[in-house]
DNA sequence: AGTGAAAATTGGACGTA
DNA sequence: TACGTCCAATTTTCACT
C-alpha cells in the first residue's frame, strides 16, 4: 500500500469535505502548485486510496424518513449465502456487516415508514429460510453521521 | 419539499455513483441538453436535495482496519449532553444514533487496531460520568457498505 | 516530485423559445 | 423549464528545475 505524506493527507481531508472545489483553491490552501494537486489526486485515485467521488443525497428528499439497525441471527451456516444475496440486492439495505457476538449480521436500513420496515422484515429478512432471530433498533435521531476517514496518524 | 421528476432521479443516481463525470456524459446518458443538466444540478444543490460532493477514502489506506458498533446505555438523562459532545469531537466516531430499545445510543467507530478500540472505550466512552453499560460488536467483514439513497419510489 | 505557462476541455451565464 | 451558443474558468499536458 502506497504511503501518504502530509500533503496527501491534507488533500484527502479537503476532498472528503468537498470534491468539487477548483484545483486552484486546493493549491492555495495546501501551498503547492495546481499541477501538483492534479498529479496527486490522479495518483490517489489510481492507487485506490480515493475510492470514488460521490454526490450525497438527503434521504428525506427521497422520502426515506426511517433509519433502522437490524441484527439477524441463525444457527445453520448454510443460511448465510442466501441471506447475503437478498441483502445485497435490496436497495433498502445500506450496510451489512458480519459481526462478533450473539448475532450473525448487523444491517443498516433506510425505508420510508414503519410500514415499509415491517414489509422489509417479513419479505426480505424473515423470508430467508433459517433466519431465527432479529432485533430491530429504530433510530430516533442521528447526532453524527459522517463518511470521513480520520487521517491524523498515518501508518509509517 | 421540492418534488423530484424522473430526470432528477436519473441524475441523482448517476451523481451518487460518480459526481465527476462531465455534464456531457450525463447529458448523453439521460437524453437532455448539457445546459439542462447544469440547471438541474444547481437546483438540486440549492434545494438541499444534494447535500454535498465528497471524495471517499479507503479506510485501510489510512490504517483504519477495525470497524466496530458500540451500544451505550445510561439511566441518568443528564449524561446525554456530555456524551454527545465527546462523541461529536472524536474522529474515531463515524456515526452516533439515538435508538429505541434497551440501549441509548449506537455508535459506528473506525480505529486502527483492537488496542485503539480499547483505548477509545476507556478514554472516550467510559470516561463519561454516568455511562453504565456498553456492548461492542466487532465487524469481521462487510458484505455491503453504501451511501446511495434508493430513488425508485418518490413521494408524490 | 514540483513548477509555471500554454493548450484543451469543461462549466456557467444568457437570450430565445 | 428546456435549449444552444458563447465566454470564462478549470483541468490537463509538457518542458524544465
Amino acid at each position: 500500500m502506497a504511503k501518504l505524506d502530509d500533503t496527501d493527507r491534507q488533500l484527502l481531508m479537503l476532498l472528503q469535505e468537498d470534491d468539487r472545489q477548483p484545483l486552484a483553491a486546493l493549491s492555495e490552501k495546501i501551498g503547492v502548485a495546481v499541477s501538483t494537486i492534479n498529479d496527486r489526486i490522479k495518483r490517489l485515485v489510481r492507487s485506490g486510496i480515493i475510492s470514488g467521488f460521490h454526490a450525497h443525497v438527503a434521504p428525506e428528499a427521497a422520502g426515506l424518513n426511517l433509519l433502522a439497525f437490524i441484527m439477524v441471527g441463525w444457527s445453520n451456516p448454510k443460511v448465510e449465502a442466501i441471506f447475503l444475496e437478498k441483502v445485497k440486492a435490496s436497495p433498502d439495505v445500506l450496510e451489512c456487516h458480519h459481526v462478533t457476538g450473539a448475532w450473525n449480521h448487523l444491517l443498516k436500513v433506510r425505508v420510508g415508514t414503519t410500514r415499509d420496515l415491517e414489509r422489509f422484515l417479513s419479505e426480505t429478512i424473515k423470508a430467508v429460510d433459517g433466519v431465527e432471530r432479529t432485533e430491530t433498533l429504530i433510530t430516533l435521531s442521528s447526532a453524527k453521521e459522517t463518511w470521513k476517514v480520520s487521517l491524523e496518524a498515518a501508518p509509517s
